[in-house]
Order: C-alpha cells, then sequence, then structure tokens
DNA sequence: GGTCTATCTGTACAAGGTGCCCAGAAACTT
DNA sequence: AAGTTTCTGGGCACCTTGTACAGATAGACC
C-alpha cells in the first residue's frame, strides 16, 4: 500500500493536463508507455484514483449559493435522514460527524432566498432536532488533492522513480 | 446560461464512464459525433465541467481521518490565515463562511493521533482565536453531482433534445 | 556471490478514435 | 418568409490504444 514518486508525479501531471492519454504522460514522465499503463490500472484497482469523473461546477447550473448545514438528529432516525438527505438533490454530501452535531451536510441553491427553500426541504423532516447554517462567502482553497498526494508520495514507501533515466539495449 | 437535456444526459454519462470517447458517447446519446464534440467544448468553455481530474481517495494514499474544522479569526488576519492554511497539504479545502465561526476547512490525516498533529499545526497560528472539530464517522452521501445536473436539465431552458431521432437525408 | 522475482524498456501490429473539414437539412428566431 | 444556429453524416490524415513479447534491471533472498 501506498504510492512511490512516480504514481505520484503521475497523479500530479493527470490533476494538471486531465486530458492527455497514456503515451503523453509516459513522454512527460520520461518512462515507457507500458509503465504508465500498469501504474494506472494499478492505481485504479487499489481504489486510490476513483475515477475520472467530470469535475462540474455548481454555480455554472444554476446553483451560485453554497451552504454546509449542521443538523441535529433524534436517536435512532439516522437512517431515515440519510434516505431523506438523500433524496434532496441540492445536498451535494452528507457526513456523519462527533461534536457538536450529528451530521454536516453541503448544500446548494439558486440564490440565498433560494436556499431557505432548500433548508426548508432539508430539514421539514421528523427525525432533524435542529439545524445551524453557515453559508459560504469565498473559497479561498478549492477542494486540491496534490499537495496531500505530493506528500504521500514522497514519505513513507518511496523508492525514488524505478530507473534513473539509464540506457539499456546500448552497445 | 443553463444546460439543455442533452447537456444533462451527456453530463450523466461521463460521470457514470468517465472513460469513454466522444464517438462513444454520440452512439449512446444516439447524435452525431460532431455534435457532442461541440457540447463538451461549449461545457468546457463555459466553466460547466472544471476537468476531468482524477478523483483520488485521501484514504487509499494513507490519510483515513476526515475531519471538519471551524474556525474563529481574529479581525483583519483573514489573508494571513488562507495563506497559512494553504500551505497545510492536509487542509483539502477551505471556505470563509456566515454564522458562527469564520471559516470551515476540511482536514485529512493519516490517524486520530495524527488529527491532533494537524489540528496543532492548523491552528497554531497567532490570527486563529478558536476551532472546533468534528471528526468525520460514515459518509452516507459521497460527494455527487448528477442528481442536481439532472434537476438543472430538466426544469428552466431544457428545449428537449436536439432532434427527436428524425431522419434527414432519408429518400 | 549467485539466483529469483517483479518491474521496466523498447518494439511491433491491428484496430479504432480524434481532430478537422464540409454541404445540406432541420429547428428556432425575427 | 427569411435568417441564424445547430445538427447530421460523410470523409480524411494522423495518432493513440490495447495487447503481446523478449531482454534488461533492481532489490530480495539464500
Amino acid at each position: 500500500m501506498g504510492i512511490d514518486r512516480l504514481d505520484g508525479k503521475l497523479l500530479e501531471l493527470l490533476a494538471d493536463e486531465p486530458r492527455i492519454g497514456v503515451l503523453e504522460a509516459s513522454r512527460r514522465l520520461g518512462v515507457a508507455r507500458g509503465t504508465v499503463q500498469a501504474r494506472l490500472e494499478r492505481l485504479q484497482s487499489q481504489g486510490v484514483i476513483r475515477g475520472f469523473g467530470p469535475d462540474v461546477d455548481p454555480a455554472a447550473i444554476g446553483y451560485p449559493v453554497t451552504a454546509f448545514a449542521t443538523l441535529e438528529i433524534k436517536q435512532g432516525q439516522g437512517p431515515d435522514v440519510r434516505a431523506h438527505l438523500g433524496s434532496v438533490p441540492e445536498v451535494l454530501e452528507l457526513h456523519t460527524t462527533t461534536g457538536h452535531g450529528d451530521m454536516l451536510c453541503r448544500l446548494v441553491a439558486r440564490s440565498n432566498a433560494d436556499l431557505q427553500r432548500v433548508i426548508d426541504r432539508v430539514v421539514g423532516f421528523a427525525g432533524i432536532v435542529r439545524a445551524s447554517t453557515a453559508i459560504v462567502m469565498e473559497n479561498p482553497v478549492p477542494l486540491r488533492i496534490v499537495p496531500l498526494v505530493r506528500q504521500a508520495a514522497g514519505s513513507a514507501d518511496a523508492p525514488d522513480v524505478p530507473g534513473p533515466p539509464s540506457r539499456h539495449g546500448t552497445p
């Protein structure tokens, strides 16, 4: 388990230019195409890369308002609340947590006024005792993974890039 | 602005099977290849599709613990705090918000013990007055966009799919 | 030191996809 | 009714992918 430096560079490269193919990636990394192909397959089968889904901006499809809601729920209502929230399209993500609340969810809405409607729909459910909402104003650090990948690849089992560009079948 | 039904279906298709190409997508959607190509370009230039970055699972690279931290910061320290948090790889995302706290960030760590180290690093900064952390236990609804896309495409300006499979150059 | 195993390299080939172009038809707007 | 936008279907040159193989290399083991 874990990723080495080549894996890290490959992930960085894909994060920077997701549309490049295996061949182009191998050229950039200075390794053989087969190597990149094998690494990619391994990363996907290990679950490191979950997929290459399109990164859709909610703001661009009419939902410019984002908010986080902390929910407190009635004992034993967990499963019901989850199902309820799962059925609301504006709930982009839901976590159960320790701490003051019991759940934390990310919401989007068409406007501040519309956010009221979304919140009403979210909390308008028997199992939910209380909710407190924080509206997002700015997003100084958008969801990112590269710095973490770099840290993960640079430490631990990172036996360095496979082969320091040595040449093989050379006379 | 906005997306129509074909855009919606295209986004759904890409979310389901991100590795399919333009040609295959056009076959699935029953439209011409050029149409899919044009739609994709438009969606990207409009910012609806930000990219196709690899979806990396932090847990799979050694960071199985996720937490959300609400931060309260000293007046006027905003920019400094942002820069500080931006330099911490374990900070995956940062928002400034209304409400009780001033900022909300998503953290990951190698373990619960390691989370303490991360939090110390995050809050060990002059501008931060107080922090409260919620550790994520479960993630019943992982970050998703399809339901929202479906809603956005199904309403408003959705003049229906371009052409009800009519045939053209047919005798 | 010698051997084994896992991995990488370089190469080849067939199959198929991509980017780009075009003229004509269809649908929506004015 | 005319004009504009968009979709269709076709073609072409070029490139990438998937797959396979033998030989080279590095690290682990005996």
